[in-house]
DNA sequence: CTAGGGTTAG
């Protein structure tokens, strides 16, 4: 009984199913308390766990390691690595179980030292001591004291290279990862997963895509929900709507149709690659939904400008009785900003304290876009004086670009000057500042920014758009002249234009209406 | 019959 509730996450009812246990006077035996003390552990149960630990010294079970190793991990586990390192020290007998369990108290409560002064100590060593020790590292984010350890390793399994490989990722050293995933002896899932997923973390989305190709076709492992959700992920940010789709069949071939994390991605891809129609469909028939699958399917209608759609469907979630967070009210603020409701979005901010969500930058940054797209530019400004935190480059940013839009050469000044404190370096804030110039005909001021871009010595990098072109995503920019039948593409763009703007062309009348 | 190690989506 204790067993199939502690399996399925139920702690609570292992408690009190052990409470019942002792009113009928039946004996716990050295079986029974592990199971009770690691649900002690799991609900951070401090008083109840020190009940069960007196009845442990009471019963005599003072020397059982399986009751002691677990006494340290619930000890641990609940913030006391005092209590747990006075049990370990009280010990008679110590396995390697004990070590690993007393270095993993110290590693959580962020003393690493502590727990590396004990992991020194240790003659009987295995994997699961090497990887709890390595891990430590990692999560402070000391990878070369991590790679000390695994070099010293003589017989190193896949998960210990998983670990390595994963440490990486998180540090988003993606040639590290590149280069261990290469020598590493056996691969499983996770080192797939492992690769795949610190290229589509770090930008690298085609090698993503070209990744999990090579895993369909070299591997012998099959991928599973991580897999599908991260290159979902890596879809999504190229537009490869293509690969998405393909993906989506995919996923329910092998059977991962109900899984949330796949279908919430799947929800993502499509409504990034454009498809808000497909990603409606996919929140329609989820049976589960989560958080994230509300924010999802809102954030994407607001990019589509679907505004009512996506405020009708946070009502629908309030009414379901889900407690959004701070990424709802960035999808509901968008959407008021796409079709300026600019009372309403503030009335939508203020509410954020009634589900005790405090506002961050972006949420500030959010109402500044709403009031300066809307024009009202002295309230955006107004807005960045009064908010908590200081406006970054972002918030002057679309602060400048509405003052172009509403040819305020006062608000481009001002915003100009933070930019260039904040950003010295970026080249996109002279250029913007010089076409508002250029708008107003102040010529000078317009050379002078040119100069001084130029002195920055960086040229920007033009922003592109990806098209899926025979299944590769390939980036094309505005004026960009590099497609070889670049002259065919003009002629026939030429002629379009002419049949648009004849009086022959009704839209009505071609079924475009 | 009981104890120590993993990746994902907004």
């Amino acid at each position: 009984m204790f067993k199939g509730y502690s399996q399925n996450g139920m702690h609570k009812e292992v408690i009190s199913l052990f409470g019942k246990m002792m009113e009928c006077y039946v004996k716990p035996s050295c079986y029974t308390f592990p199971m009770i003390l690691k649900s002690c552990g799991k609900l951070s149960a401090l008083c109840e766990g020190e009940q069960v630990h007196s009845l442990v010294l009471k019963k005599g079970f003072r020397t059982n390691l399986f009751v002691g190793n677990t006494l340290i991990e619930m000890y641990s586990g609940s913030g006391e690595v005092g209590h747990a390192y006075k049990v370990f020290c009280e010990m008679t007998l110590r396995n390697v179980v004990a070590w690993t369990c007393m270095i993993n108290g110290f590693i959580s409560c962020g003393d690493v030292k502590s727990a590396r002064e004990i992991f020194d100590l240790v003659v009987e060593r295995d994997v699961v001591l090497w990887n709890t020790m390595i891990s430590g590292y990692i999560e402070i984010g000391d990878m070369e004291s991590a790679h000390k350890l695994f070099d010293e390793i003589t017989c190193k399994d896949t998960m210990l290279w998983n670990t390595m490989l994963n440490g990486y990722a998180n540090s988003g050293n993606i040639e590290a990862c590149e280069e261990l995933f290469e020598v590493m002896p056996k691969r499983n899932v996770f080192s797939w997963n492992g690769l795949i997923g610190v290229y589509a973390n770090y930008g690298c989305f085609n090698e993503a895509l070209t990744t999990f190709k090579r895993m369909l076709s070299e591997a012998k492992v099959l991928p599973n929900h991580v897999t599908l959700a991260t290159v979902l992920s890596a879809c999504a940010r190229l537009g490869a709507l293509d690969s998405g789709m393909w993906l989506h069949i995919y996923a329910q071939r092998i059977g991962y149709k109900g899984n949330i994390s796949v279908e919430n991605a799947l929800m993502d891809m499509y409504g990034k690659c454009g498809k808000i129609e497909n990603a409606k469909d996919v929140f329609k028939g989820l049976v589960k939904r989560d958080l994230v699958s509300w924010n999802t399917i809102i954030g994407g209608l607001a990019m589509h400008g679907h505004a009512s759609d996506a405020l009708a469907i946070f009502d629908q979630m309030k009414n379901a009785g889900i407690q959004p967070d701070g990424v709802t009210f960035v999808g509901v603020l968008c959407a008021c900003t796409h079709i300026g409701l600019v009372d309403e979005g503030l009335a939508y901010f203020q509410s954020m304290s009634d589900y005790s969500i405090s506002p961050h930058i972006e949420h500030y940054g959010c109402l500044v876009d709403l009031y300066s797209r809307s024009g009202h530019l002295l309230a955006a400004l107004h807005l960045v004086k009064m908010m908590p935190m200081k406006a970054d480059s972002v918030i002057w940013s679309c602060l400048l670009g509405a003052s172009r839009t509403y040819k305020n050469m006062e608000v481009a000044e001002l915003a100009l000057e933070h930019l260039i404190e904040l950003e010295p370096w970026n080249p996109a804030h002279y250029l913007t500042s010089s076409n508002i110039y250029r708008d107003a005909g102040k010529w000078e001021n317009m050379a002078k920014l040119k100069v001084a871009m130029k002195d920055t010595s960086f040229s920007k990098i033009p922003g592109y758009s990806m098209i899926e072109i025979h299944d590769e995503a390939v980036e094309f920019y505005s004026s960009d002249q590099r497609h070889p039948k670049m002259l065919e593409i003009c002629v026939c763009l030429t002629s379009l234009s002419k049949l648009i703007q004849s009086p022959r062309f009704r839209p009505e009348e071609m079924g475009l209406q």
